[in-house]
DNA sequence: GTTAGCATGTAAGGAGTTACATGATTTT
DNA sequence: AAAATCATGTAACTCCTTACATGCTAAC
């Protein structure tokens, strides 16, 4: 369903919206942004970009061309107009294929540039999809936990806790949302930056 | 590094090991214990098993040949002398792939089939893996605070809090192994079940 | 009797990694 | 001056998904 290419577009998109950058910067942003844990490949990386070239989305740039002379290309990439256009596309036309894992992650890492609306869909999409992750899981877990040894359980136990407390954390932000379409003096996730100093305790 | 491919193997020699099973039944159990999100697809699943098969590790074996007369095979498969000792093997060595989210979980999965040693080596390593993940994570982070709006802010503290909170999780587990290395008399993670009630406030 | 779930497969294609190849610049 | 890191690329290959094709069996 999700295609990762399309998921890398709107990274790669978002990021060259804050500032023109080289492939390896952005290959390093990428790998901080993009789950965590795997990273991304060159071979993948270059290729994507110079298709988005290719479809107007990005232009290539030398950084200074008196300096230098270089007989090596050292590109800096930058957004273009159209591009900017179709960042704003995809990212609040964000169907159910935002919801999914690393695709919810690259959407929410570029909330501060969508609407609330937007942000409301995706929030709540995500967090009904993680309603139903647990779901199936609890239902399987109570078909089988008489089998399962100990480890199995414990494993299974953590899983279902992860996703809980994701949810949970899905509810404020959500929450925050609320306050903030209701109150709109205060900025969303207003709590993160302002309490910073009083809430240092490690919880 | 960690292809697919091989946890499956192992996950799917690991399922077997339990009971035989139709290819079928075993995608629903792998999709259970392969990560919480995507599933595994017919058109990688029986491919494998059939390879499985030629290398001599699993066996294919009609149920019942006099009842089921119909034309479309209904396969079982189940573990051969060579698959236990192959699984066994796998199981034992170990390495550093271990220490990655996937092959990580399958491992941790069949801990009861392991020896002490060896589960107190997957589960440092996955800790060290884990410690290196924050490091990158938080220098990364200390970078680049200023230029982050509240949103993506908020992702990497979650981001980082989910990984703190695995190595507390971990750090519990090696307790336990340790505690039954010590003292044979009690089961590993015997707290899990034991403790349940005395421990129930939310930290 | 027909829908939903059980059950097995294959062919085509896409996405991304690996491995390789090259060279510039900065640090030690 | 060597080592590390910055920087860009490509070709081969591998794995996996998608989409399709088939047919059984239980429930409604």
């Amino acid at each position: 369903m999700t295609k990762r290419t399309e998921v890398l577009e709107l990274a790669v998109l978002g990021l060259l919206h804050d500032s023109p950058m080289h492939g390896y910067e952005l290959r390093k942003q990428l790998t901080a942004l993009l789950g965590w844990g795997r990273s991304l490949s060159y071979g993948s990386l270059y290729p994507a970009l110079k298709d988005l070239v290719r479809r107007g989305l990005i232009a290539e740039s030398a950084p200074d061309p008196t300096v230098g002379r270089s007989r090596r290309a050292k590109i800096v990439y930058e957004l273009t107009a159209d591009g900017k256009e179709h960042f704003t596309g995809l990212i609040s036309q964000a169907g159910p294929a935002a919801w999914e894992d690393e695709p919810f992650g690259v959407h929410f890492a570029f909330f501060a540039r969508t609407d609330a609306e937007t942000r409301m869909r995706i929030l709540e999409g995500r967090r009904s999809r993680l309603e139903e992750r647990l779901a199936t899981f609890r239902a399987s877990l109570h078909k089988t936990r008489e089998r399962l040894d100990s480890y199995t359980l414990e494993l299974q136990r953590h899983g279902l806790e992860s996703v809980e407390r994701e949810v949970r954390w899905l509810d404020e932000l959500i929450d925050h949302e609320r306050q903030a379409a209701g109150d709109t003096r205060r900025s969303p996730i207003a709590g993160t930056s302002g309490t910073k100093k009083k809430e240092e305790q490690p919880s």
